[in-house]
DNA sequence: GCGATTATTTGGAATTGTTCCAATTCCAAG
DNA sequence: CTTGGAATTGGAACAATTCCAAATAATCGC
């Protein structure tokens, strides 16, 4: 929400990896905080061109690594449709509207997150689980 | 395993859904039974042309999209890289390993899939749940 | 069985999302 | 200021998949 916070912990985040705050990945990022329904890169593209009408669509895609390196955005996908990003980093999996094309944000608690983990044999280290619904929701917001 | 009861199977899936059942619709379906590792359709084309020299890339494609739609195979993605098909109708997740590439089965207990489904909050209603995970597997078998 | 109708296969072109590349442009340090 | 590395840019290239129109094959009504 803060501008001032967000644009700092990017900053720091960037520094941590060598990396520098440009105005593309500042842009890129608070575009992804504004507005969390999970754009595409081209729909990213689109909307960072209001603010800066002349960043290219390569510079998107590599704003959106960066991000995806740093650790302040997850790359998500569905199926081979194109990839969405989110700037969600609490632990959650995703749901896709089959009707709508809209993805929403599930929290998961530590509990679940536990016992899905469990399920792994002996020999397999996960370094990380995706959980992805796809399904009709009622629309609340 | 048994070569007639799958080709019944598959005869009789098809036929369910109005459709034939072709040689090659039968020699894709038996490739995928034959050897589980989560083939990608040009790796299924090459196992396929053993036994039907003609076929086409666009024909394996096909095949493979008639069966997932008949519900004998599974479609899995992991980011963007090419889908891979699995004949296992059991529910489970998948493991993907990131050293060797390779896909595992993961077996989910069905209390397990309960417990995941549970943290849907009222309104979403999931046809379907899809748990992977990235990591690093002891080799076993 | 025979011709008509429909399903399926085929090869190649087209599409889509993404990555690559070489040429600038930008910056930060000396 | 210079200068070397980092970052951006536009366009070409790429990989996976889908589309398409023509050829083949199976099935149906007779
Ligand atoms: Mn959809
Ligand atoms: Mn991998
Ligand atoms: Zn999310
Ligand atoms: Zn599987």
């Amino acid at each position: 929400m803060n501008p001032i916070l967000a644009s700092d912990s990017l900053t720091q985040r960037l520094a941590d990896s060598g990396l520098r705050a440009t105005p593309q990945r500042e842009v890129v990022y608070s575009v992804l905080l504004r507005k969390r329904d999970h754009p595409t890169a081209e729909e990213v593209f689109a909307r960072v061109k209001a603010e800066l009408p002349t960043i290219s669509l390569a510079t998107v895609y590599n704003c959106l690594e960066t991000l995806v390196q740093c650790e302040l955005v997850r790359a998500v996908n569905f199926e081979r449709s194109p990839t969405r990003y989110c700037p969600n980093l609490r632990p959650h999996a995703h749901f896709h509207d089959e009707q709508t094309g809209r993805t929403y944000d599930i929290d998961l608690p530590p509990a679940v997150l536990a016992e899905v983990n469990q399920v792994l044999p002996a020999g397999f280290d996960a370094s990380s689980v995706e959980i992805t619904f796809r399904g009709q929701a009622r629309a609340t917001s």
